[in-house]
DNA sequence: CAGGCCGATCAATCATAGTT
DNA sequence: CAACTATGATTGATCGGCCT
């Protein structure tokens, strides 16, 4: 029951904030995914390597961005309007018709 | 105790663009770790994660190197030692198992990076 | 059918980086 | 510079699936 806080004091946790580009990387596949953001093991690779990270790195954000959103769903909103227009732009390329499938390259 | 968590009287009005999905949804059941013959009575049921010291996590660790599984008997045993739950301990060893995996994992990826830089 | 393990995730918390 | 907030990492424990 002591101060036993001492559980790790290990240096290990240097933290060092993602890049500016690996955080839009990650918001932009969040958002864009917002009805299930739980990237596959391959989207999670591709992920880290565009945005010059780790996996595991990857599945932290995800892991802490899912909590932290549902948590407060409503600070994140803008946040969320910021990325879907982003991703809208995206699709603003075949104005003619409303385009579901948003995913390029699916056999 | 039974009542909904989510909108109490009132089928959620969507407010604005995004919506509510089911993920947002997701609630863990609390752990069972509670154990309401320890303080006579129930009320402050473990709710939370239970905080190893540093001596339980050195023992564990300690087996771990000795083995990476255990066995029903040395599960018991530990479990006695430390004054943890079979369970507890049986859980520690599989994190424990996933993290020295995740930890290998790490260390080839980056070997493999250097390689070609050197 | 019960019990253990895996892989992924949750959820709470720690410690620090960045803001105000 | 202190106080507060944002964020990456850690970890005990849960969930679903698979295997024995």
């Amino acid at each position: 029951v002591m101060i036993l806080r001492s559980r790790f004091l290990d240096a290990r946790r240097k933290r060092r904030n993602f890049s500016k580009q690996a955080t839009e990387v990650l918001n932009e596949y969040f958002y864009s995914h917002l009805s299930n953001p739980y990237p596959s093991e391959e989207a999670k690779e591709e992920l880290a390597k565009k945005g010059g990270i780790t996996v595991s790195q990857v599945s932290n954000w995800f892991g802490n961005k899912r909590i932290r959103y549902k948590k407060n769903m409503g600070k994140f909103q803008e946040e969320a309007n910021i990325y879907a227009a982003k991703t809208a732009v995206d699709a603003t390329n075949v104005v003619a018709q409303g385009n579901q499938a948003n995913s390029p390259s699916t056999p | 105790e039974d009542k909904d968590p989510s909108c109490p009287s009132e089928p959620c009005p969507n407010a604005s663009a995004t919506q509510t999905f089911d993920w947002m949804k997701v609630k863990r059941n609390p752990p069972k770790t509670a154990k309401v013959s320890e303080y006579g009575l129930l009320g402050q049921p473990n709710t939370i994660r239970t905080n190893f010291t540093t001596k339980q996590l050195t023992e564990l660790e300690k087996e771990f190197h000795f083995n990476k599984y255990l066995t029903r008997a040395r599960r018991v045993e530990i479990a006695a030692t430390l004054e943890l739950n079979e369970t507890q301990v049986k859980i520690w060893f599989q994190n424990r198992r996933m993290k020295q995996k995740k930890r290998e994992k790490e260390g080839l990826a980056p070997a493999a990076a250097s390689r070609s830089a050197k």
